[in-house]
RNA sequence: GGAGAGAUGGCCGAGCUGGCUGAAGGCGCUCGCCUGCUAAGCGAGUGUACGGUUUAAAGCUGUACCGAGGGUUCGAAUCCCUCUCUCUCCGCCA
């Protein structure tokens, strides 16, 4: 969320952000509540002082007095007026809550502009794509061939989009993630959390999922409890009200867990194999910053995610999101995506994102410096280190072999049993 | 699921027969003094948000906040209602 304070004194700039970024609010009447909400509020409070003071005094009155002094009913009428004034407040309180709360955050200026996907520019390169002197499978061939991932069972069980995972696919996708999990927690400095998998309410809007993506949630019916779309939502508001210490910072928290999407609007799209999946794994890297230090964090944080391709040796690219291709809550986002010889293609397998103080204001996380002792927001940060599922399609499709067996990449045969090979 | 107790400032902990309590007292912390150093001692300070004043900051000032939300009252941390969470006992259970 963006301040009262910002959005009222900059709304052209926001109108320009927000082409930018190809979405709509309506702010049209947003200058006018501003006004009539600083009014009311002026109202309201002198108002209240009035009632203080003479409340104050009435008490002073010996009690035999206090019964018929016309203060009393004086009173009572300012009480009456305070209550309708402060009625008032809340309904424009609420209408400008509703913008503000549906509002994205303003890109950062480094973000380049663009109107889609296509306008992501390349960061880097990392590796080459793998050479094959046959055609590559895709890695829902490989792993029903090699029994080890069961799509029709899995749909049998749950329904569309849910997979079951077998023998050594279970195994390998558990590896992976205990191998991303070392490694951000020995090589990294990160701290390992093991949070709830369902939230609250409160959790969803104050990582900027809620209100306005419902629609991508599972809720648990008749309460406000939602499964988690990614480990971003508990762990970011692990410090949700809270005030740190300038000293903590940064904070570096690493998460595994599962993730639920309903995918909604996504028919049709992926719909065989692991990419697109309602349930899935994923590792989570997740940042408390100082304002000043944010932008270098999100540089380390998606070198960090990159190390566990690097350490696989699989090839991927970093690309920049562009302006129209950004999330709701980021100021700035870079993707990692990894090549899939079988699709021929590259594909999101990280979004490593910085949320400047959009989070913290909606969760209302803050620090205290250690010498102006100022309170301020933090800066949240969080990046996938990495999707498991994607990351054992990206191991299947490269490091597939001409009679279908996959080979284990060198840093996981530890975590596999010391297993060389998937093979039927 | 049943019965009971509780939720106060960074922490502990009073207040809870309504007004003098933004909140006693202690601890912690910060600054200053003192001491050869440490300890002890002395003095001052020590929440957050929003608003006003100010070129700005500081300062001054107003409002709100004693788990959350409502209510009663001229006035509520204190009374009433609802909810959430914590603890104890019983039951059930991985």
């Amino acid at each position: 969320m963006l301040s009262l304070r910002f959005v009222s004194e900059n709304l052209d700039l926001i109108k320009e952000k927000l082409k930018l970024r190809k979405t709509d609010a309506n702010l049209d009447d947003f200058a006018k509540h501003v006004k009539e909400r600083s009014d009311l509020l002026r109202e309201s409070e002198s108002l209240k002082y009035k009632k203080n003071q003479v409340s104050k005094e009435i008490g002073q009155l010996p009690p035999s007095e206090r019964g018929k002094s016309p203060q009393i009913q004086e009173m009572k009428a300012v009480a009456t007026q305070i209550k309708e004034l402060d009625a008032s407040l809340a309904e424009v309180d609420a209408k400008i809550e509703n913008v503000l709360i549906i509002l994205p955050n303003i890109p950062d200026a480094s973000v380049p502009p663009g109107g889609g996907e296509e306008d992501n520019p390349t960061v880097r390169l990392w590796g080459e794509k793998p050479e094959f002197d046959f055609t590559p499978k895709q890695h829902f061939d490989l792993g029903e061939e090699l029994g080890i991932l069961d799509f029709e069972r899995g749909a049998k069980i749950t329904g569309a989009r849910f997979t079951l995972y077998k023998g050594f696919g279970a195994r390998l996708e558990r590896a992976l993630i205990n191998f991303m999990l070392d490694t951000h927690t020995t090589e990294h400095g990160y701290t390992e959390v093991l949070p709830p998998f369902i939230v609250n309410e409160a959790s969803m809007t104050g990582t900027g999922q809620l209100p306005k993506f419902k629609d991508d949630l599972y809720q648990l019916e008749g309460l406000d409890y939602y499964l988690i779309p990614t480990a971003e939502v508990p762990v970011t508001n692990i410090y949700a009200n809270e005030i740190l210490a300038e000293e903590d910072l940064p904070q570096c928290f690493v998460a595994y867990t599962p993730c639920f999407r309903k995918e909604a609007g996504s028919y049709g799209k992926d719909v065989r194999g692991l990419i697109r999946q309602h349930q899935f794994n994923k590792v989570e890297l997740v940042k408390f910053s100082k304002p000043e230090d944010s932008f270098d964090e999100l540089e380390k944080l998606l070198q960090n995610a990159e190390v566990i391709l690097q350490k696989l040796g699989i090839h991927y690219r970093v690309v920049a999101l562009c302006t129209a291709d950004l999330g709701f809550s980021a100021a700035k986002t870079y993707d990692i995506e990894v090549w899939l010889p079988g699709q021929n293609a590259y594909r999101e397998i990280s979004s490593c994102s910085n949320f400047t103080d959009f989070q913290a204001r909606r969760a209302n996380i803050r620090y205290k410096g250690k010498s102006d002792k100022k309170t301020t927001l933090v800066h949240t940060l969080n990046g996938s280190g990495l999707a498991a599922g994607r990351t054992l399609v990206a191991i299947l499709e490269n490091y597939q072999q001409v009679d279908g067996s996959i080979k284990i990449p060198e840093v996981l045969k530890k975590y596999m049993g010391g297993l060389e090979k998937i093979s039927k």
